[in-house]
DNA sequence: AATGAATGAGTCTTCATTCAT
DNA sequence: AATGAATGAAGACTCATTCAT
């Protein structure tokens, strides 16, 4: 008889992860306890320590996890043929819809990592200006084409695009209700609109 | 032999506010003990506890005292009868200047707090708003007289300029050595012109 | 012209004394601090420590005043020409006026030193004795003279007279409303009732 | 071999409650700090926060077990068929060996929690009042029968047979040296022949 | 792999007491 | 006498991590 074929089951190891999200988008890193993931994930406490070093490496893992593609990302955009502000159009589409698809993943990223100066911001430093390096070798792409104006760095204007949808996201993480569809359409043409175009336009 | 004047004696409650900007920049707020403020006050222990209800009311104390005056200073340049353009250059280098004056104190205001979604930012979160709702009143302003276009809201263009600022000011933080003068002086500059003037130009 | 009589003004040690047993009683000696009492009393924190030697000393001293009258009241009791049902009746009496006229004094009496076996429990032992003593010697004069049986010692039944006397204060002090007149009128005859009636009669 | 039989291991918490009885007993519940607990458990501190809340936990534990047998006794003790005398002294007793049998355990229940009215004895007090509800039940059974007097309440009389029983292990509690086995067999009769005998008798 | 009991370092907070004025 | 700032010891509680089964 064959066997139909089912979902795969996640091993503890991803359930453990799924739970810490879950728990620290919740909570907060600091405020949750390794036994509020255990509870979470429904799995002993010990378990947690079976695959995982330590508390941190368990967002270590979720932040690489998530960040690694989304450097990916960005250095596979800038291969294409693109306007350098379609490439940019993508690239906030791209972090948007990760917000869109698994809010408590990117929540967790961007308030327990990417700004939290004084812990793991400072830990996983290398990885986030591999993302800033990255964009603004788009940036400069498009300048050398002649589609920029060259009145500020490649640098800076990668800070400032990053800057703007770390913005737009932690706007989201305090919303009360849920995010509308096009609120998250509109956000992508807002960004781009705000770094390309400027207020004086 | 005339006395000379003399600095005032700061009384201990200011010398305490000073110390614990000092070691919140240096370790971090979670990573300091009320025993470190003490300590670098040169107070006893229980000093602090005598001026300050908790470890938590010190850090809102130095974030409030700051706070206020560029929310102050955000609302009295409104008034002015300039460029929007302008106004928002004023906002900029006044921030950029209280980092370039006071840099451990921006730090702990940014890291602690601004950046901080799951303690003290979600506590001061009106406080944070009250700023980028003044700042939305500039760029409306701007918008009522033509000079700003209208392809994005006040309210986006206020956070998105805050947000640079923000990414700006985190750029220092992470910095190892010290900012030079034409650093700070740049930094007002390319704020607005990457705000107003846009990439595309 | 002639001054006209007036009340006396208390001084600031007494006006510290009466603070301190309404605070006492209000909150328990452990659970008041010596600054509620200076606040109670209207006065200066470090005045508490110009008249008394310690937050100890003020229970010590509100305790003895008044033990001191009731021991000395047990003595004079037992040297009038009455029946000893009557000089128990008396000295019941009597520590149920105290508690009548100022319910919150005994309370602290009551709960913070005779009824705190671990703390001024101890350290009163010997006042406390010495009142079981002179109930003893109340009652051996019963027994001599045949208007009491001698099925127990006097050590015994002086022992057992206050148990009872004390029980029925913290019953009131645990009541939640104020005890009536009647109550109070009651509570002698009863507590001399049970003691020298007994159950049987 | 075979192997002897042996007296269980108690667990770490039946160690620990044990533990706390010794050093409540011989420090008082506010001077013994938890660490002491743990020490005479010769467990880590920390377990001691694994198996109970709080320090507050561990008393309230003690005392709950402890009296709700005793609270259970005086209920089967009124079922029985026995003049109500003798239903007291029953109960006498069996405070009275409780104490003969665990005296670190009494002296901690007695002077922590009943007699502690701004503590325990507050938290405790409906646990304490069924106590002498029940108490109560006898002596009306026994006015019903004609056996007692109606002189006072029956309420009354529970409350002063408590007492004396109460004040018998305080005398207990601050003696010095430890009780004879004559001393607690006389105390049972002496507290039943006070409470229904009477002095006049 | 899985469990959860056991460990113990770390720190905020309280508050009685002292002291300079 | 009167004030209140200054001192610092003490202790409950948390929780990441380890370890024996």
């Amino acid at each position: 008889m064959a066997a139909r074929p089912r979902a795969p089951v996640p091993d503890k190891r991803r359930i453990i992860l799924d739970a810490a999200v879950k728990v620290f988008a919740r909570q907060g890193f600091t405020q949750c306890r390794v036994a509020d993931i255990a509870d979470e994930a429904g799995v002993a406490y010990g378990l947690v320590y079976h695959y995982f070093r330590s508390k941190d490496a368990v967002l270590d893992t979720l932040f690489l996890e998530r960040w690694e593609v989304m450097v990916e990302v960005i250095g596979q955009v800038d291969q294409q043929d693109l306007p350098a502000r379609e490439k940019l159009r993508y690239v906030a589409g791209f972090i948007d819809d990760s917000y869109r698809h698994d809010p408590d993943l990117m929540k967790v990223i961007i308030v327990e990592v990417t700004r939290a100066a004084n812990s793991f911001g400072r830990t996983h430093m290398p990885d986030i200006q591999r993302a800033y390096g990255r964009l603004a070798t788009i940036v400069e792409g498009g300048m050398r084409t002649g589609e920029f104006r060259t009145a500020v760095t490649p640098a800076f204007a990668a800070m400032a695009f990053y800057g703007v949808i770390e913005q737009v996201l932690t706007q989201w993480i305090f919303a009360e209700g849920p995010i509308g569809d096009e609120e998250f359409d509109r956000a992508k043409d807002l960004i781009v609109e705000t770094v390309c175009g400027g207020l004086n336009g």
